[in-house]
DNA sequence: CCGAGAAGTAAACCTAGGTTAACGACATGG
DNA sequence: CCATGTCGTTAACCTAGGTTTACTTCTCGG
């Protein structure tokens, strides 16, 4: 299968065969890492860049009241902390959730990526989108009730898969517990149970083990006003193949 | 009083001067904008660029339900939308909120700033910084309770407004109704009131018309949970004078 | 194949914040 | 100087979601 990065990219626009050579390259010697291990912590200063192959990490934020806030889900494509070459300090942690596999690429390296004018956009577009979604996500713990909100994650979860191809149709593996789902919309582990309790209820999902399926994706986007719009796929993008 | 972006964009790291002539070139024609004016409209491709130069703005949402979220809150410095160069369409819109003074800039001026290499890094750590305080906002909406929230929101201002001037000590002016303040923090505007009304009991805030008041600002910060660090001042920044 | 911890479920009860409905205090403009 | 509208304030009542506790079902190492 396609590298996760290039097949994100490519959600914006063909990369050159040399570019993905790069990508190809620089992905070579992945690690592979536990569940719930710290990649980096806040207050650090990392001195590589971590890239996500496989499984999901999150970045998240320990309040002084004992919670936890988690402010995104990084899957396979996803960079961790590009910020690294503007600011000093974290400001906040991320770890893994699920097992994962991830490279470290160090910084020359990264800046041999963002020579490539191609990717460089690329690399634009992805942290600008990277802003929406959490935009969207505040939106959602502001503005949206429980249910509207948790299906909502759902589908943006898809949409997001689906760029990487490891999504058919409604179904995925969401290698996540509810207690980080909780973490993760503002809610109790006990409510979002309740939440996908209602949900497989009334048919609109299937939830055993790690394996999601949504089933009827059109009525679920419809029922958590769920609008692609911001995830700023292009045309050829999302429900059809991948620009060849 | 100095250009509200020079300042902004100091206390990152100083510019030269040359680059504060441009910023001052670039901002000869403001146009004033009345209070609630949307500037720019969610699916628009808009052409140029707005600063802010006086007022308050938002970036907001609206959704299906009615309700509507403001994803943050941009003060003299702050840039609109430099999506503009990557994305087709805006995911949500910009309104003012007060009054505000702004200039529309062209493509092509931009361009111009960012080829000086001293403003094009210091508008992308601007840029990492606004990701950095909406992801404390996500943080406040998903795991702060209501007065922390509020107090929260406040902190932050002040330390955002005092970078461009325009607050001394505790004290700024906030040009928003309590309604607004309840769309961005994901209440009633019912429920603000109780909170400002705590905050004030306590002796907390002083708030009458638009001029608020933090009277223990070190005191406020603890309660909140506030900690500079995100918003990645430089150290010669915050408390102390700009950088000469 | 067993045992222990982690994850999921369930039910009873509680509270932070929402809702509704007034009313008072300013503004603004005619 | 009144009329109208927006903003802030209060109070009574309500509900979505939180808390607590406990039981069940996985999972996985030994």
């Amino acid at each position: 299968m396609a590298n996760p990065l290039t097949r994100k990219l490519e959600a914006f626009a063909p990369l050159p065969e040399a570019d993905r050579r790069l990508i190809d390259d620089i992905c070579r010697n992945p690690r592979d890492v536990g569940p719930r291990e710290d990649l980096i912590r806040e207050g650090d200063d990392p001195r590589d860049v971590q890239l996500i192959l496989e499984g999901f990490a999150c970045r998240y934020k320990l309040l002084p009241n004992g919670r936890r806030q988690i402010t995104a889900y990084l899957i396979p494509g996803d960079f961790c902390d590009l910020h690294v070459f503007i600011l000093r300090a974290m400001d906040h942690s991320i770890a893994t959730l699920s097992p994962c596999r991830a490279v470290a690429i160090p910084r020359h390296r990264v800046l041999e990526l963002t020579e490539r004018p191609a990717i460089a956009r690329a690399l634009w577009w992805a942290s600008l989108v990277d802003e929406a979604v959490l935009r969207e996500w505040l939106v959602g713990v502001g503005a949206r009730g429980a249910d509207e909100r948790i299906a909502h994650l759902l589908c943006e979860l898809l949409m997001r898969l689906r760029t990487v191809g490891l999504a058919t149709d409604g179904a995925y593996e969401l290698p996540i517990t509810q207690a980080e789902l909780a973490d993760t919309v503002g809610l109790t582990h006990i409510h979002v149970n309740r939440v996908l309790q209602r949900l497989r209820a009334e048919g609109s999902i299937t939830l055993k083990g790690k394996q999601l399926v949504i089933l009827d994706v059109d009525k679920l986007m419809a029922f958590s006003g769920f609008d692609v719009n911001y995830l700023h796929l292009s045309e050829s993008n999302g429900k059809k193949e991948p620009c060849r």
